[in-house]
DNA sequence: GCTATACTTGAGTTTTTGTAAAGTATAGAG
DNA sequence: CTCTATACTTTACAAAAACTCAAGTATAGC
């Protein structure tokens, strides 16, 4: 299956349909000399004359109407269904933790549909962060403790968890931050069964009396009840400061200690390989990123 | 009509039935490298796999289906056509004028024909040099008298035409060239009704008693004709010395005169445009200049 | 003969395509 | 489970193709 160059031919089924140079470059988008030069090449390649100047106008040899003939389908055929593998590139699959989902994602969420109407995201979160591993998402939002990131996602990590024990105004004694050893004695809310957080955070910070605490803690299955727990004024909670923005700035939520937040963990974000430069994925990833680097400059100084 | 790039949609049509990059590579003659640079074009293009790695081999993935059911048989039909006005390509017309034709082509063109059988010569021989020139040749050698050549062939001289009064040896006198009186008085032959070349060449020599004895001599209509009868013995013609290299050679024909051969035009060779790139025509200019170089070297000195 | 339109061409730039060779992944053998 | 052969990928670089701008040529129609 020998074939002639494609481009030439394509500009000459073209050039066949419009009768002119011109026209066929206006179509095509490029200059009357870049279609002269195909149609240069096309007929060096047969060496015969696949059309001749008639006033105006084009008019096909024998041999150019054959080709045309059978060019101009061929093309049309494949721009048909071309045009159909692209435009079915709306979709836009996104897998994420139920946390970050809730309390992150989900209301920034309206800001990219708004941006874009034209992409459909589906979005779909799992607790567990390797539940939705298999699963074939455009783009993967995952969870990692600090230490256990595998290595495939370490360069794309979307933004760290700063971890900060914090409550409502009012659950404060005196408007004063809590010492460690009065942290202790106060409701704690963990935000999953185990407490891990607290726990990796008192590791972190050496409170070695927090785990006994802990134990007898109120405890959520998610991040978002813990943090609502929190802002009604029941107890402190140890939350993502990148979920608790808006509790912050408003005053609903302060911190619980003088402690720094500190970092546990981070979320990654991967994309499919295959999909990563579809437009509706490319869009994401910019956007995704640029309201991380907008609420980093919230948390910064 | 928004095409993808065709080049790798070429290569994906192949890869797709074979079912491997390699074997398609092999196909293509090209490296695995350019198939596999290619089909990352393609799945970028369209931001879509197009076929997953299973074990061996690889399979279509719906969309990949779909474009190589659609590809396939495009690049087939084209193929198909592509080839058709690619294999007729071995019929070569060549327009030239009589005696060229006659003393010089004609003779060698045996050798062409050996050396290229795939191809089918048409020769068409006119007596006019200018009969021929509307018809659409492939090649076309045609004869101008010096300084009235026009522009556009000037360039593609092919062989000038060095002329020399000749007769039979045993038409001297005690074997002795004529000198320019005796000439006058000896049985001239003309190559056409008119002696235009005897004037031109009497012309150039500054023989004023010649045009005299023109007017007396005997008149052929074909070079071919005096040459013949001046090898019979019979009078001095007035010869293209690229036409009696054979004779000149055996001896049958001998300077009648110490002058030089002077040159009063040329051949010169045009080339149709469209089919200048044809094989055939490639190759038979070739073979036609080679030819020229070789007389060349015959009279060269 | 003039003018407007359309194709061509020269020179230089950008983009595409290809190669060689080293790298990565993995199926299947042992 | 490691080894090996096969097949795809990637990197760095070279070659070829394609494009543009701008000037040039040809010609239809006034």
């Amino acid at each position: 299956m020998k074939l002639p160059p494609l481009t030439a031919l394509h500009y000459f089924a073209i050039v066949a349909k419009q009768g002119s140079f011109v026209a066929a470059a206006n179509q095509l988008n490029v200059t009357e000399g870049a279609v002269s030069r195909q149609m240069k090449l096309l007929t060096d390649f047969y060496a015969k004359a696949l059309f001749e100047k008639r006033g105006r106008g084009l008019v096909l040899t024998p041999a150019g109407t054959l080709l045309a003939a059978s060019a101009y389908p061929a093309f049309e055929s494949i721009s048909q269904v071309s045009n159909q593998l692209l435009a079915d590139q709306t979709q836009l699959t996104i897998g994420v933790t139920t946390s970050f989902a809730i309390r992150w994602l989900l209301p920034k969420l309206a800001d990219f549909e708004q941006q874009f109407p034209e992409y459909q995201v589906q979005m779909q979160a799992s607790s567990s962060e390797i539940a939705t591993l298999g699963k074939n998402f455009d783009v993967q939002i995952s969870y990692y403790l600090s230490g256990s990131e595998p290595h495939h996602v370490k360069s794309d990590k979307l933004q760290d968890e700063w971890l900060m024990a914090v409550c409502a105004p009012s659950y404060l004694v005196k408007g004063k931050a809590f010492s460690l050893e009065q942290l202790c004695k106060r409701r704690l809310l963990l935000n999953e069964m185990t407490g891990r957080d607290w726990r990796l955070w008192a590791n972190l910070l050496n409170i070695d009396s927090l785990p006994a605490a802990i134990d007898s803690a109120l405890k959520f299955e998610q991040d978002d009840v813990a943090i609502q727990t929190a802002v009604a004024g029941h107890g402190i909670a140890l939350a993502n400061l990148a979920y608790i923005e808006a509790e912050i700035a408003l005053g609903s939520l302060v911190p619980a200690t003088d402690q720094q937040a500190v970092v546990v963990g981070a979320h990654y974000l991967s994309v499919s390989k295959a999909r990563k430069n579809a437009e509706a994925v490319v869009a994401f990833v910019d956007w995704i990123k640029s309201k991380v680097a907008d609420s980093y400059t919230n948390n910064d100084e």
